[in-house]
RNA sequence: GCGCCCGUAGCUCAGUUGGAUAGAGCAUCUGCCUUCUAAGCAGAGGGUCGCGCGUUCGAAUCGCGCCGGGCGCACCA
């Protein structure tokens, strides 16, 4: 795209006038405001400084060097260096004129295309997924989509919780307190007692408490581990109960995976994942358990395996297996890094998660690295972490009764909030159209609310604000859409062309520069994770249309502006398509 | 104690590897539907970017020190 262009035309030159500079930091980028123009570049100026030179001095000379006559008007050199580019009318018009032909949408796909291995939603089986889940699920599934529009290879799986400690609960109270009738109407929920009823009588602090009942716990699991042929069968009832749930929980969020390899799956391998980080110094005994330490290459300060007390550095292990012989989420994790690594190939992996295991990933790409250097080479991996949901007292999000919301009740409510709406504004359509609508909305309302935060914020979690349908939401991107698609149907057939120089009023040039810079938004939300940059986006571009749309009259203005704005129409619309389902968001054809 | 993160308008938050005059939504106030959908648009008020020092042409952004808050730190994930 034209950025790309600049970029590499700016880094040419420079390197003519200094051979072997490393030119990456030469970056352009849209310009702040149009009285700059559409394109700016900063970079010069920091780089004079290396150079030693005068800044507008290099400014000069970069430009005798470069040539972009035929794209743009000649270039100003502003304030202390800046450059900054005027698109010519007849680019504008050109690169408009082929996006309506269909020949692109304001982006390409990259040159260098990677591998990337998502690991994101894992919920645990026989628990009911709660709005705890959704920020994974959704933030790990659009960043999919954008990587795999943009031509990356994308290998998505759900890492699920269907192995643990806290099986063993889940067999006593399923062998001694299930209620089957209940287990029938809403399996979740009677998973979720019978785990809570055995939790309490394990504690003997509560009131519930029974004697031996945490032995027993134990003992079942330990039979789960061996391979007790009864315990088997009915975690794999409860695995199955529970996958039911998730498949109707992605089905509505609009959410799949390559693949769904739990925690179980790489139980065969975690023995010999610990033998082999022993055999190879890297893991050592002790206080009974297995642990990897620090191997003193770095300074303590960042090191993932010291920590401080009292002034001194203190060893601050990574526990790979734990004494009573059992494995942790860390032999787990080692095991899952291998196994990707050896079926996939991958470039990348990325855990989506929450915050709060930041440590936990430092210490296990410290520690892969340590057991597989040669591997660990070929691939990076990626925490990309996001803040905790919170609730409106600024503590960890329960309900009054003190449970966790459920993603299927915020789902449902989300959907009813936008029935009542729909069925004021639009008491014209029948209901099944009504309904239809208020899926999208209602559903679109949630996933903007947790993608338009950055994602390491934490999240404080309200209903008003959730399912909020005015503002800088969904709805509001869905309605311009709408709104847009309404005057290309309504335009008949139509000669698609932007004529250089018809677009001239303020409101059509805003938009239009808008539209081309989809793509460098799409590659920035890559860069760093970040769809967040792709809704502040679709959300400028809405406004941005909906303020021509007030202004500029399309289907009554004369040729060739008629067609010009037909063009913006139609390709707004398919901008803010493409964008909202790049994040899980549905557009109508009405609202 | 150590580490990570946060502190920006009344409220909730953006701010794209240091850039030009710090933005949006909500809330409040004033206008705009006989003209392609008013779930909309135009406008107004509202800021010592927690505080201080530093780095430099230039700091909400980087460094150091405070103040306030959240999270994590050995057998849960």
């Amino acid at each position: 795209m034209l950025h790309t262009q600049i970029q590499i035309t700016l880094r040419a030159a420079i390197r003519e006038i200094a051979p072997g500079l490393d030119t990456g930091s030469i970056q352009v980028r849209p310009a702040t405001d149009p009285k700059f123009g559409d394109y700016q570049c900063n970079s010069l100026i920091q780089l004079a400084r290396e150079l030693k030179k005068n800044p507008r001095q290099l400014a000069t000379e970069v430009l005798a060097r470069s040539d972009f006559s035929d794209v743009f008007e000649s270039p100003e050199i502003a304030g202390p260096g800046y450059l900054n580019f005027r698109l010519l009318p007849a680019t504008l018009a050109r690169v408009l004129t082929t996006a309506a032909a269909g020949n692109h949408l304001f982006f390409t796909p990259t040159e260098t295309p990677r591998t990337l291995v998502i690991d994101y939603s894992s919920p645990n089986v026989a628990k009911p997924m709660h709005v705890g889940h959704i920020r994974s699920t959704i933030l790990g599934a659009s960043l999919a989509r954008i990587f795999e529009l943009l031509g990356h290879r994308v290998i998505t799986d759900n890492h699920i919780g269907d192995w643990g400690t806290q099986f063993g609960m889940l067999l006593v109270g399923w062998k001694t307190s299930l209620n089957r009738e209940a287990l029938l109407q809403d399996p979740l929920s009677e998973m979720e007692r019978i785990y809570k009823l055995i939790n309490a009588q394990s504690d003997p602090e509560r009131p519930g408490f029974i004697e031996g009942t945490r032995e027993q716990a134990r003992a079942e699991l330990v039979a789960l581990q061996a391979g007790d042929p009864e315990n088997l069968a009915i975690w794999k009832e409860m695995i199955a109960l529970s996958q039911r749930q998730f498949d109707t929980i992605y089905g509505r969020l609009g959410v799949r995976f390559d693949h769904v390899l739990g925690e179980s799956f790489y139980n065969p391998w975690l023995q010999a994942t610990v033998d082999d980080l022993v055999k190879r110094g890297v893991a050592r005994e002790s206080q009974g358990a297995w642990a990897i330490f620090s191997d003193g290459t770095l300074p303590p300060k960042d090191d993932p395996f010291l920590t401080q007390r009292d002034g001194e550095w203190h060893p601050n292990p990574f526990l790979i297996q734990k004494a009573d012989g059992g494995f942790n989420y860390a032999s787990t994790d080692l095991a899952t890094a291998q196994y990707r690594i050896e079926t996939w190939a991958p470039t990348d992996i990325v855990y989506v998660t929450d915050g709060r295991q930041q440590l936990h990933f430092q210490q296990l790409f410290a520690s892969f690295a340590r057991w597989k250097p040669e591997a660990a080479a070929t691939v990076r991996m990626h925490h990309i972490w996001f803040g905790s949901i919170l609730g409106e007292d600024g503590k960890p999000l329960k309900t009054r009764s003190g449970e966790n919301i459920r993603l299927s009740e915020l789902l449902d409510e989300a959907e009813e909030r936008a029935l009542k709406v729909v069925t004021e504004k639009r008491p014209d359509l029948d209901d099944a159209a009504r309904r239809e609508i208020a899926r999208m909305v209602g559903l679109g309302a949630v996933k903007w609310q947790d993608l338009l935060p950055n994602r390491q914020s934490d999240y404080v979690f309200s209903w008003d604000k959730m399912l909020a349908l005015t503002g800088n939401t969904a709805p509001y991107v869905q309605y311009q859409s709408t709104r847009a698609g309404k005057v290309v149907r309504d335009a008949g057939e139509t000669n698609l062309v932007v004529a250089p120089g018809s677009l001239t009023e303020s409101a059509e040039l805003a938009l239009a520069r808008h539209l081309l810079y989809f793509g460098t938004t799409l590659e920035g939300a890559v860069a760093e994770f970040r769809p967040n940059y792709l809704c502040n986006y679709l959300f400028e571009l809405a406004s941005l249309y909906s303020r021509f749309y007030e202004q500029c009259p399309v289907l009554k203005a004369e040729e060739p502006i008629r067609s010009a704005r037909l063009c913006l129409c139609v390709l707004t619309t398919r901008v803010l398509r493409q964008g909202l389902s790049l994040l899980g968001i549905e557009a109508p054809e009405v609202m």
